[in-house]
DNA sequence: GTATGCTTAAAACGATCGTTTGATTTTCCC
DNA sequence: GGGAAAATCAAACGATCGTTTTAAGCATAC
């Protein structure tokens, strides 16, 4: 019975926590939903921030592992000149939406939860559990520069935060705006939204770089444009 | 001293909602910080809720104003075919960098609490106040489709979120990924960042769509990847 | 000078929070 | 089957929450 205790804490908590925040839901919440005692979230998992680390982790040891596992094999393969941008997307943003699949709707909730742990999360629970993510992090950005050499390790970090950003976005609302009032998605359409996030992340990725000559920054004033650079979109 | 209190307030809460987020702030942190009596929240706002709520209406909808004003003269401009890609990104982006600038650091909080709105906001908070960013997001939207044509409305939407949820990312992290430990960002470079933003998500908006001919998408399959175009999915 | 309308001040309200306690029940190994 | 360990339970703890109340300042108009 004890496992079980466990795992319906871990399952409600994770569920009320993606719906209405962290500090925004209580034990009693919790431990009604999940039809347990209030006192066994603090025997089982120490306190309420162990339990969302406790839940972070759960989700996200195979997501990263999967994703290392994925770059790995990517390396692999492509030997010497390094595998492609698109390839490099594919198995970043790639294996959370295996996991929403796996997970039904058991896990779906998961993602909003990421999502939210993206924005604003205690330094806490930052420090350590997305300490594993820094690494899986540092790994891809290393796999980008190598095959966007073109740009500066600065740009890449940037625009690899800009692919995190989004699918985050993504994850969290489904790909659509979160104000879009009605209906949030079309239908179940996961493979196909990360299959349009993986395309628009690996064009962004590729973009030309700042000033393929020389054309200075135009400071953009109000009512005009900051038009960054008047030519044209991508490639 | 009556103005002098509600914009006291209100800079102490921007400031501590984006630290901290809503429901981890309490009213007694507000008002020490801001110097004034506990009672004074609800006295000029109402309550807590519709503190944040005043918060988000003071700097968006100048923001917001913005970004149509910029569209419009965008389009006004160039006439018959429209405005290119990255100049409606620009437009679309460029106001809440420009309001970062503009604020300087008094106002750098709330590009941080923007992020975190975009990702939890209680249902109150976000029918009150973000439909009028909804109606942005319809506009720019449209302006996108037509620039695109060659995407159908749905893949415009979805990149549209992408957008915005990299630029949330960007302005909750100052582009930097919430984890890369040390020392968040370069520097004083919201300029730069903007451009990469800029150069980025206007990249990924004009990807090609999905399956330009025929070309099957290079499948990266380590010991197995999504598959995006793969039928699977969820229900 | 007194009355009037805002604004601030201090204190308290009831509710809810995360956590702890101590007793009770269940589990499982010998 | 007995007994130690693990797990669950009801109840309460102290703290803090958002909000309300009541009284005090302090202008301006009569």
């Amino acid at each position: 019975m004890a496992e079980e205790t466990k795992e319906r804490i871990l399952d409600a908590a994770e569920r009320l926590f993606a719906d209405s925040g962290f500090s925004a839901t209580s034990l009693r919440d919790i431990t009604g939903e999940a039809g347990v005692n209030l006192a066994s979230v603090n025997y089982h998992f120490g306190s309420k921030e162990a339990l969302l680390s406790a839940i972070l982790d759960r989700r996200f040891r195979p997501i990263n592992d999967r994703r290392l596992a994925m770059l790995d094999a990517l390396e692999t393969e492509a030997g010497e000149r390094g595998p492609a941008v698109e390839e490099i997307v594919a198995a970043l943003v790639g294996p959370p939406f295996e996991s929403l699949a796996e997970l039904e709707h058991c896990g779906a909730k998961f993602l909003k939860l990421v999502g939210q742990i993206h924005s604003r999360a205690s330094e806490e629970i930052r420090v350590t559990f997305l300490r594993q993510f820094d690494r899986v992090l540092a790994r891809f950005t290393a796999a980008f520069q190598r095959a966007l050499p073109d740009l500066d390790a600065d740009e890449v970090a940037t625009r690899v935060a800009f692919v995190v950003g989004a699918m985050a976005h993504a994850m969290t609302w489904g790909g659509r705006s979160p104000f879009a009032s009605r209906a949030s998605r079309p239908a179940g359409d996961s493979a196909r939204l990360l299959e349009s996030l993986i395309r628009f992340a690996a064009a962004g990725m590729a973009a030309p770089r700042r000033d393929p000559i020389a054309a200075p920054i135009p400071a953009p004033s109000p009512t005009h444009v900051p038009a960054p650079a008047a030519a044209g979109g991508s490639p």
